[in-house]
DNA sequence: CTCTCATTTGAGACTCATTCTCAATGAGAA
DNA sequence: TTCTCATTGAGAATGAGTCTCAAATGAGAG
């Protein structure tokens, strides 16, 4: 977690006349340690397993926090959980996500946002945000025959 | 329900047999009839107010088989429910999402298709499905102030 | 048409991610 | 330091979806 990092989130929770708690700071941290998409449960452990015990509530509290004042970005790959990645100073992307092994790569394409664009002023829309992603196998997994599932 | 349609589920459930019951002919019925996206729910409750009264577990199953056998589209905008919508002779769209209506409208874009392949390709990935949401706020929506929420 | 039996159904228990409740604690303004 | 509300933790509650199991039923065999 960079300087940088908290400065902002303390400016967030400042603004929002919220409370700089430790637990707020620790779960903050935990994402911005880490490069991976993380699940609430997986934050939550994490922590535990360094000691740091903050409850399931807690932690699911400040991703909400984080996530509502973009601090942080979350995604739904269609299994019920969100999983969430450090945002600040990251641009927009989207993701290519191998349904056999869980693997998650980034991928950004101007060129898609500006369809995107046009098929939203096409139906007179306001584009907001949007979630775009591709589901296939890796490199390592299209190898690998179906039967070994 | 068209007879084309019919025969389709009766070929499916007759290739992994699987038996032709009232229950499984209701629900695809209802499918089938309906252009909205529909939320298991809300197949259950149309069948009830039909009096035709089919429990939960099997809506649920009936869907499974439906979309396990591309009979039917199922989308997940987030909130944690499936949606379902008729699919046969229908070519793959994706979606436009009103976030304070729920107004849902389908588009096609070869272009954003194109790049998609593209981009799986140089990641050397097999792509095999995708899921594209845009979402903001409709004509009608982007007229009325934030407040009135 | 009847028999047989594996499949299907319904009712309700269960799961699991997430949210809520509420008493106890703590941040931070004065 | 005091005061006051926001925050926390523990566990209950929620809600979509799945599972269990006894009873019912489709459909092939005879």
């Amino acid at each position: 977690m960079t300087d940088l990092e908290l400065e902002k989130f303390k400016r967030v929770l400042n603004d929002e006349n919220l409370k700089l708690t430790p637990q707020r700071v620790e779960v903050f941290r935990e994402v911005c340690n880490s490069d991976e998409h993380l699940e609430a449960e997986e934050i939550y452990l994490s922590l535990k397993q360094r000691k740091v015990n903050i409850s399931r509530a807690t932690v699911y509290r400040t991703m909400d926090i984080l996530y509502q004042h973009d601090l942080v970005q979350r995604m739904d790959i269609g299994d019920g959980k969100w999983r969430y990645e450090h945002w600040l100073d990251c641009h927009q992307h989207d993701h290519l996500i191998c349904i056999r092994c869980g693997t998650i790569v980034e991928f950004v394409s101007h060129q898609i946002e500006e369809i995107q664009q046009d098929v939203a002023d096409k139906f007179n829309y306001k584009l907001l945000r949007h979630v775009h992603q591709l589901f296939g196998l890796c490199k390592q997994c299209r190898k690998t025959p179906m039967s070994v599932i």
